[in-house]
DNA sequence: CTTGACCCTATAGCTGGCTTCAGGGTTTAT
DNA sequence: ATAAACCCTGAAGCCAGCTATAGGGTCAAG
């Protein structure tokens, strides 16, 4: 089975233009070519590219996805622990921009919470006087 | 006091490209210019730059911190509960943010926990396989 | 009197991952 | 025959929030 670049793309929920970047960035190439130019795709390179959407899916980015397909076509080169790595390092960034984000949140959350809400004008408003002058200031 | 404003910067943490970028984008004008073209600023635009710097650490973005800056110079324009919503409509989106970033933690918690992490070839990795054909397959 | 630290402007570049545009060829359906 | 729907290329644009570059003026110290 061969598929077109549209057919491939909506098939697994992207558009052409990302296929076609995705091959200018080197993570999928196209099969092959038919005689008009048009690009076509088989089952490899379907699969080829479920991985690469599979594996941002979950975080990684495209050099990091890169790395991932150099193992993939060539397994012996790379072993498990390696790939693990990967995953792990991956993990803890995540880790980090959680706890970003974690931090952002009580901190609003608290400026938030103090607020009153009510409908007469913001010249007292505790949030605006956080912002002012820092939250430990009275 | 008035700062020039490499001063300004320093004190407060950024770089005097930041100043120039925030009052082309209307975030804070200089107080003045002195004779040599120099800006220069006073106490309130220390503290205005403070406001926009917590504002920024606390996730708000330059858009909505223009908001609340104008919020802060005309309080009677607004209502307490207008900043709140403000501010609450920021939490549901660092909240979703979160969420986002915890799916994706998960997954790879998942995948990675698979993996026996040996030296050996990478041919059987679990985690290339979950990319492979995703995680459901066995 | 020159060195070095500071300041100015305008414009371009960076990040990542696309998306859009301009301009054109191909295929399919009516 | 013609219109819609698809494909191609190369280059530019988008998002936010800066950062860097080029080219120049100002000012204090040694």
């Amino acid at each position: 089975m061969q598929y077109r670049i549209g057919q491939l793309a909506q098939d697994l929920g992207c558009s052409p233009e990302t296929l076609r970047y995705y091959e200018r960035e080197g993570l999928l190439n196209a099969t092959g070519r038919s005689a008009n130019g048009y690009r076509f795709y088989n089952e490899a390179s379907r699969r080829q590219l479920g991985f690469v959407l599979r594996a941002k899916a979950i975080g990684f980015s495209l050099d990091e996805i890169r790395e991932l397909l150099a193992i993939r076509v060539e397994p012996e080169s790379a072993s498990c622990g390696d790939v693990k790595l990967i995953a792990e390092h991956k993990l803890a960034v995540v880790d980090e921009k959680i706890a970003e984000l974690q931090a952002i949140r009580r901190a609003l959350g608290r400026v938030s919470d103090a607020c009153c809400g009510g409908s007469a004008g913001a010249d007292h408003c505790t949030i605006l006087k956080a912002l002012e002058w820092g939250e430990n200031h009275d």
